[in-house]
RNA sequence: GGACGCAUAGCUCAGUUGGUUAGAGCACUACCUUGACAUGGUAGGGGUCACAGGUUCGAGUCCUGUUGUGUCCACCA
């Protein structure tokens, strides 16, 4: 399982390595949860995929954001539950399944319920194992034996125990109302399930006459088919232009009907002629003027879109082909007044991807209120659930006030059947909007039900309809832990922690698991709703399976490794939950950003293949903890920076920071770590001092540990790998499952990383000087450093051996500022108040010396006067605080000292 | 129509409660194959923080307005 520090390859392949320790953490059950172990518990349940769908870069953004907060709080000890599972998705498997029934010629009707469901299932046993791998393949640590299928027994028992109990306390009730009905997959869809589209049409006048043969008045639509169905003219009450009006009666062409004008509030008097054309059957607005005038609801339109029996010549047309007839012959009989260019919007079905009709049928619904009042109870008295970003409460909020009932059933098959029985025995063996039935949790309970009410003889017949899959998810935080039953698992684990997902499915899902919970569970489900946004494409555009410009993220996995991409999206995080871009190729399959965190794993790798390199084959273990005695500056400089940034970490996490945490880890690994500790200890590796030796031994090992462990949520693979070589743990023992680090606060020293600071800038500076001199990096060279203050040079004399080494200084000489000699043969910097100097080696450009002095020059004066201006003012002086201002004035005379230094330059140039 | 975002370097984006000289990655320039790493190193160039007012000793940060842009919700026939 380990690797030999030799055999390490100089790039980092993480093919190999991702699927070994995906399959090792599966084997040793690393992320199996047990309910009775100690440790509050920390729980996500996975917003489960559509079963037969595959993965795309939502699904790796949600899963890589809960994988980084369950590994997180796993490690620090938290006892942890992430239960996986998918989801049935009535619709979409409907679709797929109806688009192959009509390649072969046929319709579900024919082939029959048993068959169609039969193959339903085949087909989601067969295209389960796609998402499913692809998941493991995003190294989630999820508890598989505690996998979840919202169809499998345990949930379905939950469903139909939900729908009994919401039906026996009155809270679900079967009734004809206008519904949005998708032609497509000719069923009801909900609320949520519509979209509206702008679109270009047309808005056409018609004049209907009055039937006393005085004349006509006109309306205008945008759907002329729906005339067929009308069943009155409104004019608003107020309007004087129609007083004379209201109550006589109007002939409606082509049907010859007689159809009052009735007055109503809803009729906006000034748009249009203030005359509106009533259809109550196919339009939610004129529904409820039609209950309110008792006008007759004439339904045209059969369940697939064509026109029925009502339509009398249309009978039989599609309602698109219809519509141009009507208007043809309203037209030929002098009725059509004019049509003009509309842009209106118009409701789509979210999935047949069709214009769905409001249609009038009987189906089952939720009753909304109840619920959502409880919800809002918990939202408003105790503030939960929790969002972060906390914006998102109000979207939610708001959705939870204006909640119209739900209408749960859908015409389709591949579902929760529901539980209810009608006794066709009654009503002549057919289930009518009038059979009587009865809700029961299984086939006998309700043929008992049904003998006591009507009779030994009664015949019952089961709703052919299923459940909105949604209902289904709404129990999902409590029935896949066993609900209805009292489980450990419920008593553990449930309310869980934190909801992970996107904006866009707060309505859909979040909110139905608050209503529900709150009903059933008397508990909110989680205690946070951590809302990300959307992963946008290369172009900033919303990925979306119309637009075909999806990224694909295995490709990606593929191309730079599991742990890059998860890095990428994760670091691209920000405190609000902004959108992010993916940076992408689509001829080459790269990504700049994947690849810049592909560059990251690969620092990480060789970063500790040199560590590993230089440990005399020692694990960390057996090289102890560093001595304090023993310690060097750098040393206990990455240590205090290693401190610092554990510290910071916690701080994030903490409030759901990810991208920060991730960004710090980058940057204390890739600058403090490699650019500067490594480099620092390099020469005492190679050096004679055993002590010294073994302390940057020790130093190196804890904290390369440290950082592995550190950003192990992050990264998991490659760090579980290293862990392991670095450690010679056993198969047994896993990085998943160490302890996070804590910060000791005590090694964590602010003064000596300012120090440090200093060092790290005179450095910098004779490198620069060296670049502007144009001195070959492998040519030594001569320093000289000048302070007037004790406390700088004695950092400086300190630091000498750091100085030699990294900025390649063969003769370092650290005074008080003095006249030299030969100065004017030297170049000049300053770092804080010290003024640097490295002879020159040969023929420098003078010109282009002073101007890069002049420039530096400039710059300071600059910075001078907006720091003098600051101090001459008297409010400021007066009222900032104490020690704002003495930041300034210290700042203003370390620029002057610099700025001194710089003029005596160049007035020897 | 209502609500919520966003506008900072060539590009993609950070910038916590207002406080020294506004940062990162990528891209760019020069030099460097040095015994961890060229998927690398060193140094460097690049920003009147969309615009206009206001609050304040002090505004990228707070307030008001404007412009541009995106998303969600609702919708008048």
């Amino acid at each position: 399982m380990t690797a030999t520090t030799p055999t390490l390859s100089t790039q980092y392949d993480p093919k190999t390595t991702e699927a070994k320790w995906q399959q090792a953490w599966e084997e040793k059950e690393v992320f199996k949860a047990d309910p009775s172990r100690e440790g509050d518990p920390y729980c996500i349940v996975i917003p489960p995929p559509n079963v037969t769908g595959s993965l795309h870069m939502g699904h790796a953004f949600d899963n890589a954001l809960m994988d980084v907060l369950v590994r997180y709080h796993r490690m620090k000890g938290r006892n942890t539950l992430w239960l996986p599972g998918t989801d049935h998705a009535s619709i979409a498997v409907s679709a797929i399944l109806d688009r192959e029934l009509r390649q072969q010629k046929k319709t579900r009707f024919e082939v029959g319920r048993e068959a169609y469901l039969k193959r339903a299932w085949e087909w989601k046993e067969a295209s389960k194992g796609t998402i499913v791998g692809q998941l493991r393949r995003l190294g989630v640590s999820v508890d598989w034996s505690r996998e979840r299928f919202t169809m499998d027994e345990g949930l379905s028992r939950a469903v139909v125990e939900a729908f009994s109990r919401l039906y026996e306390e009155g809270l679900i009730y079967r009734g004809q109302y206008l519904v949005n009905w998708c032609p497509a997959s000719q069923s009801a869809v909900s609320d949520l399930e519509v979209e509206n589209k702008d679109v270009a049409g047309h808005l056409w006048h018609f004049r209907y006459p009055l039937t006393d043969g005085s004349g006509f008045v006109e309306v205008a639509t945008t759907r002329p088919e729906t005339m067929l169905g009308d069943t009155a003219v409104a004019v608003n009450p107020e309007d004087d232009r129609y007083q004379h009006l209201i109550g006589k009666t109007l002939t409606l062409p082509i049907m010859n009907r007689e159809i009052p004008i009735i007055a109503d509030e809803y009729v906006d008097a000034s748009f249009g002629t203030g005359c509106v054309k009533v259809t109550p059957a196919h339009d939610p607005n004129d529904f409820e003027m039609g209950k309110r005038h008792n006008l007759p609801f004439i339904n045209i339109l059969n369940k697939d879109g064509s026109l029925n029996e009502n339509a009398g010549e249309f009978q039989g047309q599609d309602r698109f082909v219809a519509r141009k007839n009507v208007v043809a012959r309203l037209e030929a009989d002098g009725f059509l007044v004019r049509t003009e260019d509309y842009k209106h919007s118009v409701p789509y079905s979210d999935r047949g991807k069709v214009p769905i009709e409001p249609l009038l049928s009987t189906q089952w619904f939720v009753k909304i209120k109840p619920l959502a009042d409880r919800t809002l109870e918990f939202l408003d008295q105790k503030g939960e659930p929790v969002f972060v970003p906390d914006r998102w409460t109000k979207v939610y909020r708001d959705w939870l006030v204006n909640l119209r009932d739900w209408c749960i059933s859908r015409q389709l098959w591949w579902g929760h059947q529901i539980p209810a029985w009608y006794a066709v025995s009654e009503t002549g063996g057919q289930i009518t909007d009038d059979t009587p039935f009865v809700v029961a949790r299984s086939e006998a309970a309700a043929l008992e039900q049904a003998k006591a009410k009507f009779g030994e003889g009664v015949q019952l017949e089961r709703d052919p309809d299923v459940l909105d899959t949604w209902f289904s998810s709404g129990l999902w935080p409590f029935s896949t832990m066993g609900w209805p039953d009292q489980t450990a698992d419920l008593e553990r684990y449930y309310p869980t922690t934190t909801l992970v997902t996107g904006f866009d499915i707060i309505f859909f899902w979040v909110a139905r698991m608050t209503l529900m919970a709150g009903h059933f569970t008397g508990k909110m489900p989680f205690k946070y709703v951590y809302i990300h946004g959307l992963v946008l494409d290369e172009n900033g555009e919303k990925m979306s399976k119309s637009k075909n410009n999806g990224i694909d993220p295995l490709l990606l996995i593929d191309q730079y490794g599991t742990d890059a991409l998860r890095y990428t999206l994760i670091r691209a995080v920000a405190g609000a939950g902004q959108d992010i871009r993916m940076a992408y190729n689509r001829k080459t399959n790269e990504s700049e950003s994947v690849e810049a965190s592909r560059n990251f794993t690969n620092k990480l790798w060789n970063a500790a293949r040199f560590v590993m390199m230089n440990l005399e084959d020692q694990a960390p273990a057996q090289l102890g903890t560093p001595n304090p005695e023993a310690l060097e500056l750098s040393d206990r400089w990455i240590l205090s920076r290693f401190h610092q940034v554990t510290r910071q970490v916690h701080e994030y996490f903490d409030r759901f920071g990810l991208g920060e945490a991730a960004k710090s880890l980058y940057e204390f690994t890739w600058g403090d770590f490699c650019d500067w500790y490594i480099e620092l200890v390099k020469s005492r590796l190679q050096g004679e001092d055993a002590v010294s030796r073994q302390s940057a031994q020790q130093t190196l090992a804890y904290v390369l540990e440290g950082i592995l462990t550190l950003l192990h949520p992050f990264m998991p693979h490659i760090t579980e790998e290293i862990w392991h070589t670095l450690t010679q743990a056993s198969e047994d023992e896993f990085l998943a499952v160490r302890s996070y680090p804590e910060p000791d606060e005590t090694r964590i020293n602010s003064d000596l990383e300012q120090q440090f600071d200093l060092l790290i800038e005179v450095i910098r500076t004779i490198r620069n000087l060296r670049a502007a001199a144009d001195i070959k990096p492998s040519v030594k060279v001569q320093a000289i450093l000048q302070s007037a203050s004790d406390r700088e040079r004695e950092i400086l004399n300190n630091s000498q051996a750091y100085i030699r080494d990294l900025a390649k200084v063969e003769q370092l000489t650290i005074s008080e500022p003095q006249e030299m000699p030969d100065q004017d043969e030297a170049i000049v910097g300053v770092a804080g108040t010290v003024q640097v100097l490295v002879p020159l080696m040969g023929v420098v450009d003078a010109g282009a010396m002073k101007a890069k002095l002049e420039r530096e020059l400039k710059k300071l004066e600059a910075e001078i006067a907006a720091l003098s201006a600051r101090l001459s003012n008297e409010g400021f002086v007066k009222r900032a605080p104490a020690q704002v201002v003495q930041e300034t004035r210290d700042a203003l005379e370390e620029a002057n000292k610099q700025a001194e230094i710089l003029r005596e330059r160049l007035k020897r140039l």
